[in-house]
DNA sequence: ATTATTAGTGTATAGACAACACTAAGTCAA
DNA sequence: TTGACTTAGTGTTGTCTATACACTAATAAT
């Protein structure tokens, strides 16, 4: 259904940026481009805003229908609108970025007959269009925002050791972390509960469990306690 | 000159947040709405984004246009899709936050024929469209970046005391600072400098006036300083 | 010269942060 | 079953940082 209007319109489309944690890796989903321009290239998910939809459902759906991720914690990064930050037509982009549980994910994303792949950020190189900036952006957010907002809990599964979040916040802020004194701080702060759970299938000592405790945290923030890594 | 498109496309807008600081309050400049909808409505300054200008040449456009306001700090918000933001049609609208030394142009704002007046943030209530969300948004996020990066300055003239420095501080985090403790601080970090010149025209002691050395300030932070007040 | 107003200055205390090394628990293989 | 290996788990001390706090100095106005 074509549409006319007064005067021309730049086209807006949505890209998300969606991370995943692994053993050893912050990692970044990319699908491959299987039209022109850059024909064969790895990029961003992302696609047109229709216009029955917010610019948030359209990230969603497109998450959902290029990767089939679905349900994860997204917050809008930047909106890019360079004019030819596309070469056919004059485009602009509202970027979100995605924190997604790999281990709900990682088989999906392989077994879905679509060419869309995790890679570690760090080797995402060569990507279409102004996606590497994107990243870029979204990776610095990320790593700024980690620090003082407990989201790094949407990269790893309900229930996890002190070891594999303190690895979590290694990874992504490139620093090594005292193993006691990040156990006092996270633990002081008061919104992880233990379960009565540990690791299992491990070759060595299992480690205890932790949950995050949303209600918790919420009500500390009410009375003006601030998280900080 | 009219176009046609193969799908219907949201129109997309800029809208500014403008703040400025004077003896009292923080400000935030608005414009009279003479069309429908919200006709004599106070709203944000904005407009749509043409075909062959960036978001940003948009933004800095408008406010000019609008406004008289040229050659600011200015940066990206946020960009608001709701469906129903505006009730004529979909209209997605990428809103900036701009800081202006007020002196600058309280005066020119008076005197454009258009109906721009600065308001009192607190006192800035029943705005056309969503723009109460957005100027909610912009407070917020001026309030936390005020903090940890040193875009304050920009509300004040190139020389100010520290004096005003901390009035900036108090009247923007809404909490009252310790006139020693802060003076410590600022100068501890070593970017301000003083100039040979006290405050003019004065009814008591004159002030010593100071400038926000950038260069000192860029020098130090790739030594991995960190601005924090 | 007295009053009023804002500028400008130092110290002591408490709390936060950083550095640091050993024992405990469990798996695996000889 | 024992010994080797791997990761889990735990406190103390010194250093630095943040906070609380009150008086004198300079200038203008009367």
């Amino acid at each position: 259904m074509p549409a006319t209007y007064e005067y021309p319109r730049p086209a807006l489309t949505v890209d998300a940026v969606a991370f995943g944690l692994d053993e050893e890796d912050l990692k970044v989903l990319l699908i491959r481009r299987d039209l022109e321009p850059f024909q064969g290239k790895w990029a961003l998910p992302g696609g047109f805003v229709r216009i029955e939809e917010s610019v948030e459902d359209a990230v969603r759906r497109e998450l959902q229908e290029e990767t089939g991720i679905a349900q994860v914690f997204l917050e809008q990064l930047y909106t890019f609108g360079a004019v030819d930050r596309d070469p056919r037509e004059r485009i602009v982009t509202v970027a979100y970025y995605a924190l997604v549980k790999l281990s709900d994910y990682r088989i999906k994303a392989a077994t879905d007959a679509r060419d869309a792949a995790w890679f570690a950020v760090s080797e995402a190189r060569g990507l279409a269009f102004d996606h590497e900036r994107i990243l870029a952006a979204a990776l610095e957010r990320l790593k700024g925002k980690v620090r003082y907002q407990p989201i790094g809990f949407e990269l790893l599964p309900p229930q996890f050791t002190l070891s594999q979040l303190q690895r979590l916040y290694e990874t992504i802020l490139e620093t090594p972390l005292d193993k006691r004194n990040f156990r006092k701080k996270i633990l002081g702060m008061d919104f992880l509960v233990a379960s009565d759970e540990v690791q299992k299938d491990v070759a060595h000592r299992a480690a205890r469990l932790y949950r995050f405790d949303r209600k918790k945290y919420q009500q500390l923030q009410k009375r003006g306690f601030n998280f900080e890594i």
